[in-house]
RNA sequence: GGUGAUGUAGCUCAGUCGGUUAGAGCGAUGGAUUCAUAACCCAUAGGUCGGUGGUUCAAUUCCACCCAUCACCA
C-alpha cells in the first residue's frame, strides 16, 4: 500500500545561521523521509524560514537594509547550508508568503467564529524614544530574586528564577537604552484555557502512538489532572511596529509568532501544491486519510502538541499523525560553546572541508526514537568514522575492485546467493526497515555493521589475493569479488537514506540505476559490468577536526548578541562551564573571578539543612556577607568565628530556601571523596578582609 | 525546592518483561595477513551494570532512599 506522507522540520529563525545542533533535527528528518521514498511511497517535506518578529525587523534596521532583504539573503543561506548537507526538501520556502498569510487569516477567523479568540488589554512596556512595546528579551533590568544587573526580561541568567518583565528592577531598553514605561494596550488571545480545548487535547495528546511516551507524560504533567484547568490562553498578537501580517480588522495589530510559524508548514505545502499540482485539502482536511508528522526539538513540545493541535481542531483542519520530538546535541559532553568552538556552523563545517555525511552517519548512528540528548564526542566521531565507513563499509568495495577490472574487465560473474553473508542480510532487512520506520537510526546502523563485519570475514575467508597468484582458480577469483561487490551493493542500499551522496557515487561505479528499498532483495546479473573504482570516501583526519573548532572559537571578549526569538530552539550557547581538564584560560578570564580575604564574623548551623553553615563575612570595605557553605560536616561553627578565608565576591547571589547566598568560600576537597574532609582555605597572616586575592 | 530523564568496560553506546560465564564498536595488547584509504582477519586484557538498603530461592534488571549530571517548572 502506497501511503501519502507529509512531514515537516521545525522553522528556523530568519536571524542566525545554521549550527550542527539544528542539523541534528534535519538529518533526522531527511534520513526518515528518504526512507519513505525509498520505500516507495509518496512523501513530500517541508520546511520554511520562520522570518516575522521584532528581532528581524530590529535586525534589518541596523543593518540598513528592509527586512524583506535580510530574510531573503537569510533564506539563501540556510538554503546552502542544508543543501550542503543534503537535506531534500521538496520546497524550503518562507513564512513571509502569502500562501502563509492566507492559511493565517483563515485560521484566525475561523478560530474567532468558533469564539475561541478574545481580547484583552494588557499592561507591556513601552520603549518612549524607540516608540515601540519590547518584548521580554529586549527589556533588560536588575532580577527581582537576586537583583544580579543586566538580566532579560523573562528569567535570571545568575538565580535561575523566571518572572515577568514588569517585575524587573531599574528595567531600560535593550534597544535605546532608554526607561521603558507601563503602556497598556489591547492584544488578541487564543482561548486554550477554554473547555473545548482542554477535552479535546486530553483525548488528542493520549492517543495511542500519538507521541511518544516522555512527551506524552509530559503533556499529561501540563495538562493536569481532570478539572484542573492548567492550560493558560495564548497572546496571539503584538503592536505594530512590527514585522509580520497584520490581522484582518484590527489596524496596528499583528500576529504573533504562534499564528504564523507554524502555518508556514501549511504556507509552505500550499506553495509545493501550486507549483506540482497537488491537492492542499487531501492533506488537510479533517479525516483526512493521509500521514501528517512534525519532526521537533523537545523544546517546543509544549507548543505542537497543545496550541497547533487545538488550533487545527477548532479552525477545522485535520491534525497531526504524530509528533517526534528529539534532545539537545551537546559536544564533548557539555552545550555548545562560543568560547570552546563547539558552537559550530553549518557553513564553516563545510568550508573547513569535512564531508557532510561524516556528520550524518555520525548522528544516525547515534539517533534513536526517544527525546534523549546525543552528544558529538569528536574523537568518537573521527574513530567511528574512519572504522565503519571506510574501514568496513567502502573497503569491500576497494578490496573487490581492482581484481575485477584488471582480470575481467570489469564484468561480474554470477553472484552465490547462498552465501551466508548475502543470507543473513536477507534475513535482516526487514526488521532494519523496521528501525528506519521507528526512527531507531543507531539501531539500524549496527545491525548494518555487523553484517558489513561478515562481509569482510568472507573476503578473508576466501582470500582473493591467494587466488590472484593461481591460474587455474580464474574463475574462483571473479565469484570472489563478485559476491564481496555484491555485498558492497546491498549495504549502499541499506545506508542510503543516511549516505545519500555516497550511495549515488557508489551507483555510479556500481552502474546501476538509482537503488530502491526492494532491490535489496536481488544481486547483479552475471555479465554485469561495473565502472572504475575510485575512492568513494576519505578519512576523517584529526587536523580538520581541530581546524574547525579553531575556526569556530570565539573570544570571550566578543559582544553577544541580543537574544532570538527561536522557533527552532537550540540550547543557548552559554560560558565555558569549566570542567576540570578544560581548555586553559588567560589571565584576562581569571581575574573576572573578584576573590577577596574576609573574616568570618559569625557562624551557625542552619535549621532544617544537612550540610549548610550560615557565615556572616566581613569582606572590609565591600561591607559584610551572608554566605551558605557546605562545612557543617567538617568543622564546628564555634572553630570558625574570628578566621580568615578566601570569598568569590562577585559570584552571582543564589536564593536558597534559607535566604540569599551572597557569594561562596573557597575550601579544598578529594573530587573522589576519597579522602574525606573539607578544608577552608586561609589566608597567610598580615591579610586584611577586603584585600583582593590575584 | 518540585517533576522528569540519565548514570553499564578508557571512550561512544546496546541489553536485561529478574535467572547459568553482562554485550558491540572504537581504543589497548598480542598474533596473522598484505587484496584494500596503516584498511581487514584472529585472539587477549578490561566492568562488584552510580551508592546504600529492601522485596525475592535469585537483582545490573523491581521498590525506597541517597549521590552526580541534564532538562522542564516554581
Amino acid at each position: 500500500m502506497t501511503r501519502k506522507i507529509l512531514v515537516t522540520s521545525a522553522l528556523p529563525y530568519a536571524n542566525g545561521a545554521i549550527h550542527l545542533g539544528h542539523l541534528v533535527e534535519y538529518i533526522q528528518t531527511d534520513i526518515w523521509v528518504r526512507f519513505q521514498k525509498m520505500r516507495g511511497h509518496t512523501c513530500w517535506y517541508v520546511c520554511a524560514d520562520d522570518t516575522h518578529g521584532t528581532p528581524v525587523m530590529l535586525r534589518a534596521e541596523k543593518e540598513g537594509i528592509s527586512p524583506e532583504v535580510l530574510i531573503e539573503r537569510v533564506h539563501r543561506e540556510h538554503a546552502r547550508d542544508f543543501a550542503g548537507f543534503h537535506v531534500g526538501f521538496d520546497n524550503y520556502y518562507t513564512t513571509h508568503s502569502d500562501e502563509t498569510r492566507d492559511c493565517a487569516n483563515e485560521i484566525y477567523s475561523r478560530l474567532q467564529a468558533a469564539g475561541l479568540i478574545e481580547t484583552r488589554v494588557i499592561e507591556q512596556y513601552y520603549d518612549p524614544v524607540k516608540q515601540m512595546f519590547l518584548p521580554d528579551r529586549f527589556i533588560k533590568g536588575e532580577c527581582p530574586k537576586c537583583s544580579a544587573a543586566d538580566q532579560y526580561g523573562d528569567n535570571c541568567e545568575n538565580c535561575g528564577s523566571a518572572y515577568t518583565a514588569n517585575e524587573l528592577k531599574n528595567p531600560y531598553s535593550a534597544v535605546s537604552g532608554a526607561r521603558p514605561e507601563l503602556r497598556q494596550s489591547e492584544h488578541y488571545f487564543f482561548r486554550l484555557s477554554d473547555p473545548r480545548c482542554q477535552s479535546f487535547l486530553r483525548d488528542w495528546t493520549q492517543a495511542e502512538g500519538r507521541l511518544q511516551t516522555e512527551a506524552a507524560n509530559k503533556l499529561q504533567e501540563w495538562l493536569g489532572g481532570e478539572g484542573e484547568n492548567r492550560l493558560t490562553d495564548w497572546d496571539i498578537s503584538r503592536d505594530a511596529p512590527y514585522f509580520g501580517f497584520e490581522i484582518p480588522g484590527a489596524p496596528g495589530k499583528y500576529f504573533y509568532v504562534w499564528l504564523d510559524a507554524p502555518i508556514g508548514y501549511m504556507g509552505a505545502f500550499r506553495n509545493l501544491c501550486l507549483r506540482k499540482g497537488l491537492d492542499f485539502d487531501e492533506y488537510w482536511r479533517p479525516n483526512s486519510a493521509t500521514e501528517l508528522y512534525h519532526f521537533i526539538g523537545k523544546d517546543i513540545l509544549y507548543f505542537h502538541a497543545l496550541f497547533w493541535p487545538a488550533e487545527l481542531e477548532h479552525a477545522g483542519y485535520r491534525t497531526p499523525s504524530k509528533i517526534f520530538a528529539h534532545g539537545f546535541l551537546t559536544v564533548d559532553g557539555a552545550k555548545m560553546s562560543k568560547s570552546r568552538g563547539t558552537f559550530i556552523t553549518a557553513e564553516s563545517y563545510l568550508a573547513q572541508g569535512l564531508d557532510p555525511e561524516w556528520l550524518r552517519y555520525y548522528y544516525a548512528a547515534k539517533l534513536s526514537s526517544s527525546m534523549e540528548d546525543i552528544d558529538l564526542n569528536l574523537e568518537d566521531f573521527i574513530a567511528r568514522v574512519n572504522s565503519d565507513m571506510v574501514g568496513k563499509f567502502v573497503n569491500i568495495a576497494s578490496r573487490s575492485a581492482g581484481f575485477i577490472h584488471q582480470r575481467f574487465a570489469g564484468q561480474l560473474c554470477t553472484c552465490d546467493d547462498s552465501l551466508p553473508a548475502i543470507q543473513a542480510i536477507r534475513e535482516r532487512r526487514g526488521l532494519i526497515a523496521e528501525h528506519y520506520e521507528a526512527r531507531d537510526f543507531g539501531k539500524a546502523i549496527r545491525e548494518i555493521m555487523a553484517l558489513t563485519d561478515l562481509a569482510n570475514q568472507y573476503v578473508d575467508s576466501v582470500k582473493p589475493w591467494d587466488l590472484a597468484r593461481q591460474p587455474e582458480r580464474t574463475g574462483d577469483l571473479q565469484v570472489a569479488c563478485t559476491n564481496a561487490l555484491n555485498l558492497f551493493r546491498l549495504f549502499a542500499i541499506l545506508l542510503k537514506p543516511v549516505l545519500p551522496a555516497l550511495s549515488a557515487r557508489a551507483e555510479a561505479f556500481l552502474n546501476v540505476a538509482p537503488l530502491v528499498w526492494d532491490d535489496s532483495a536481488t544481486v547483479l546479473a552475471a555479465g554485469h559490468a561495473i565502472n572504475t573504482y575510485q575512492h568513494l570516501m576519505t578519512r576523517v583526519d584529526r587536523k580538520l577536526v581541530t581546524a574547525l573548532i579553531e575556526a569556530n572559537r570565539e573570544s570571550l571578549a566578543a559582544v553577544p548578541q541580543a537574544g532570538p526569538q527561536k522557533t527552532t530552539a537550540e540550547p543557548p550557547e552559554t560560558a565555558a562551564a569549566g570542567t576540570a581538564s578544560g581548555p586553559q584560560v588567560s589571565l584576562q578570564d581569571f581575574m573576572t573571578v573578584d576573590l577577596r580575604i574576609a573574616r568570618i564574623s559569625d557562624a551557625a548551623p542552619v535549621d532544617g539543612a544537612d550540610k549548610l553553615l550560615r557565615l556572616s563575612l566581613d569582606v572590609g570595605p565591600l561591607g559584610s556577607r551572608q554566605v551558605f557553605a557546605g562545612l557543617k560536616a567538617a568543622y564546628d561553627p564555634a572553630t570558625l568565628v574570628g578566621r580568615l578565608t578566601v570569598l568569590v565576591a562577585n559570584l552571582a547571589p543564589r536564593k536558597m530556601k534559607f535566604g540569599l547566598s551572597e557569594g561562596m568560600v573557597l575550601a579544598a576537597s578529594d573530587a573522589d571523596g576519597e579522602v574525606p574532609g573539607i578544608f577552608l582555605l586561609a589566608p597567610d597572616t598580615g591579610a586584611q578582609p577586603g584585600m583582593r586575592v590575584k
